[in-house]
DNA sequence: TGGCATGATGCAAACGATTCCAGCACGCAA
DNA sequence: TTGCGTGCTGGAATCGTTTGCATCATGCCA
C-alpha cells in the first residue's frame, strides 16, 4: 500500500516549486512572450515532470470557452433497446474520430426519444458546446422549438417540410428509387418494402420505392408495404407470417442491412432460395453486408464522410454561418442477393 | 433574423428577477430545507420557465466532483484504422447505456496506441474521474506504470501476470479451449488458428486452442497457427495463400467473428464448403453471427454483462475499494457454421 | 421588557485557471 | 540626477457555483 496518491497537482505548486506568482505560471504554460525564456522553460520541465495537465474545467470556465460536443442517441422508452445497429454504431465511431481529429471531446449521451429536449440541457449546461444528434426519432417538433431557442444542433437524418435546424442524411428517396428500379429492371414485379414509414428516413426510402414503381408505369399491391420495426424478433414474425400467408413477392426492399440480412436468414430457414427465388436488397452497405451470404446488395450511405459532414455542419452553425441541409450521395452497391451470378 | 440569442442564463439572473440572492437561489434549486417552500417553489417555476440548467464545470469546480467517465480507444497509428469492429462498438453501446444509467456521462476518445500515456491526461487534467481502456493493446508497462501513478482505469482485456491493474474480461482461455474441442470432437484434426497472438486476449485464445490439443493427445502443426492482424484485407489474402499453398486443414478458428465471417466468404470465393469441407467457429458472438450463412458458431462474450461490469468495476476502485480482476463467462455457441444440419 | 431559540436570508470566500493593470529593476539619454 | 522606455513579474479580479458564518426579524417565555 505504497501508493500515496499525490492530490491533484495544480499551477500553485508548480509556482511555489519554481518560486514565482501563478500568472507566470499560467503564462509560461500558454507559451506567452511575456516571460523570461528561461523561467518558461524551467516551469515547463518542472510541469511535466510532474505530470501536470491543466484543469480544463476551471480554464474552460474562466474563458467561457468549450471544446466538446455532445452526441445524443434518442432511445425509444418502450423497448428501451440497447444502442446495437451496426450502422448507427459505425456512425458513432465516425463521429468519434472526426471529432477528436479536430481537436474536440466527444460526450456519448442516450436521451428518452420523447424527452427529446433534455437534450438541450447538456448545451444550456454548458457541458457542450452543440449537439449532433443521431438516430431514428420522429420528434420533429420539439427539433424545431430547439433550433428557435437558439441550441446549435446538427441532426443526422431526413429533411422535412418547415424544417428549423439542419440535417445531414443520404438521398434517401434517391436511394429507395436506385434499389427498386434494380429489382424492377431484373424482372421482380412484387418488390415487398419492410420498414416502419413513421421514421422519416424510412418514409422517403419508401417514397423512393413508389416513384420507381410509378415510373415504370406499375401500380403496387398495398400489401406489400410490410411497416415493420427495427427489432429482430418482429422482423422473424413478420417473415413466417408472410410465408404463412402465402403472400406472392419476388423481392425485398428492406430499409436497412441489419432488416436485409434477418430477411435473409428467415427467409432461408423458410427453404426461399436468394436470389433465384427472391431478390433481396437492403440499406446502409454496413461492412459485413459484403462477407454475407449470399453478399448483399444494398444501398451505400457514406459512414466516414457522414461524420465528417456532420461535424462540419456543426461548427459551421458556430462560427455562425447558415448551414445548408447536406444530401450526402448515395449509390447502389449490387451483389449477389438481388442477382443470380454471372457464371 | 429575429434569433435574439439569450446570453446564457445563471444563477444571477433568477435571483435577480425572484428578488433574492444567488446563495438562496442555489439552494433552493438544491432542494435545501434551509430556504422557504414558498420561495424554493417560486425559484423552481422561475429556473424552469428560463429554461435555465446548472452549470456544471463551475459546479464541478467548486464541489471537487466529477460525474464524467472517460471511453478510450487506442488506434493504431500506423494503420489509423477507423473505429469498426462491431464487436467493439458493441462494446462502446453497452459502456454507454451502463454508464448512462448510473448518472454518469461519457467522453468517448482515441489516443494513439503508443502514446497511451496521454489518456492519463483526461483524467489528471479533471475532465474524467476514471477510465475505462477499450481495445487491442500490447502495452502492459505503460498501463502499470499508469496504475502506479494513482490513475483511476479499467481494461477491457486480459489478464496478464505481474499487472498492476484491474481488467475485466472473458476467459479467453477457456473460450479457445470450447471452441477447439467442440472442432476435434467432431473428427477436425488439423484446426487452423487466425489471428495475431501478440495481443493479450488473443494469445490466449490460442492458448486454449493448444490446451485442447495438448489434452486429446494431439500434436499441432505449426503451421497451423495464422498470425493474422485484424484487417479485412489480410485476413483475404490470407485465405487465398492458404489455397495456393494447398495447406491442408480441416477446420478454422477465428479470434473474431468478424475474422471469421471474412473467412467464411473468403473460403466461398475459393469453392470450400463450410461446414462439409471445413468447419469454422469464430469469437464473440455479435448480433449478425446468428444470421450469418451458415449461421457462425462462436464462442459468446457477454457484451451487454461486460459494459456493466467494466463501469462496476471503475466505480468500485474509485470508492476506494480493491477490485479483483473479472473474468466474464464464455460459452460456447453451435451453430450450423461447425456443424452438419442435424436433419 | 429582555433574552434567546428559530427560520430565512445574504455576504464573502473558496474552486483553478486567465489577464488587466500596476510595479519593479534596469539601462540609457537628457 | 531625473525621466522614461523596456522586460519581466505579481496582485487581484473574474468565470458560475456552493456553503460556513453572520445577520436579522419574529415569536415565545420568563
Amino acid at each position: 500500500m505504497a501508493s500515496m496518491i499525490p492530490s491533484k497537482v495544480q499551477m500553485v505548486d508548480i509556482a511555489r516549486l519554481a518560486g514565482v506568482s501563478v500568472s507566470t505560471v499560467s503564462r509560461a504554460l500558454g507559451d506567452s512572450a511575456l516571460v523570461n525564456a528561461e523561467t518558461r522553460e524551467r516551469i515547463g520541465a518542472l510541469a511535466r515532470s510532474l505530470n501536470y495537465s491543466i484543469n480544463v474545467g476551471a480554464q474552460n470556465l474562466r474563458l467561457k470557452q468549450n471544446k466538446t460536443v455532445a452526441v445524443i442517441v434518442p432511445f425509444d422508452p418502450d423497448t428501451r433497446q440497447h444502442l446495437s445497429d451496426p450502422f448507427f454504431l459505425s456512425l458513432i465511431g465516425s463521429l468519434a474520430d472526426a471529432l477528436n481529429e479536430r481537436g474536440h471531446d466527444m460526450l456519448l449521451t442516450r436521451v428518452d426519444a420523447n424527452r427529446l429536449d433534455q437534450a438541450a440541457q447538456v448545451f444550456h449546461s454548458g457541458r457542450a458546446l452543440g449537439i449532433v444528434l443521431v438516430g431514428q426519432w420522429h420528434h420533429h417538433d420539439q427539433l424545431n422549438e430547439m433550433a428557435v431557442r437558439g441550441v446549435p444542433f446538427v441532426v443526422w437524418g431526413a429533411q422535412l417540410p418547415q424544417q428549423l435546424y439542419a440535417t445531414v442524411g443520404g438521398d434517401n428517396r434517391l436511394g429507395g428509387r436506385l434499389a427498386t428500379e434494380h429489382l424492377l429492371a431484373l424482372g421482380a414485379r412484387r418488390v415487398l418494402f419492410m420498414g416502419d414509414p413513421e421514421l422519416p428516413e424510412i418514409g422517403q426510402r419508401m417514397q423512393g420505392w413508389r416513384d420507381a414503381h410509378a415510373q415504370a408505369g406499375l401500380v403496387i399491391d398495398p400489401q406489400l408495404a410490410r411497416p415493420v420495426p427495427f427489432v429482430t424478433e418482429d422482423i422473424q414474425r413478420e417473415v413466417a407470417l408472410l410465408a404463412r400467408q402465402r403472400l406472392d413477392f419476388d423481392a425485398v426492399f428492406a430499409a436497412s442491412d441489419l432488416m436485409a440480412m434477418t430477411v435473409l436468414s428467415a427467409l432461408r430457414t423458410h427453404g426461399v432460395r436468394v436470389p433465384d427465388q427472391v431478390r433481396v436488397v437492403g440499406y446502409d452497405d454496413i461492412a459485413l453486408a459484403e462477407h454475407f451470404h449470399p453478399p448483399l446488395s444494398t444501398v451505400r450511405q457514406p459512414i466516414v464522410d457522414a461524420g465528417v459532414a456532420l461535424v462540419e455542419a456543426l461548427l459551421q452553425q458556430l462560427a455562425g454561418q447558415r448551414v445548408a441541409n447536406l444530401l450526402l450521395p448515395t449509390t447502389l452497391v449490387v451483389r449477389e442477393s438481388s442477382q443470380a451470378l454471372a457464371a
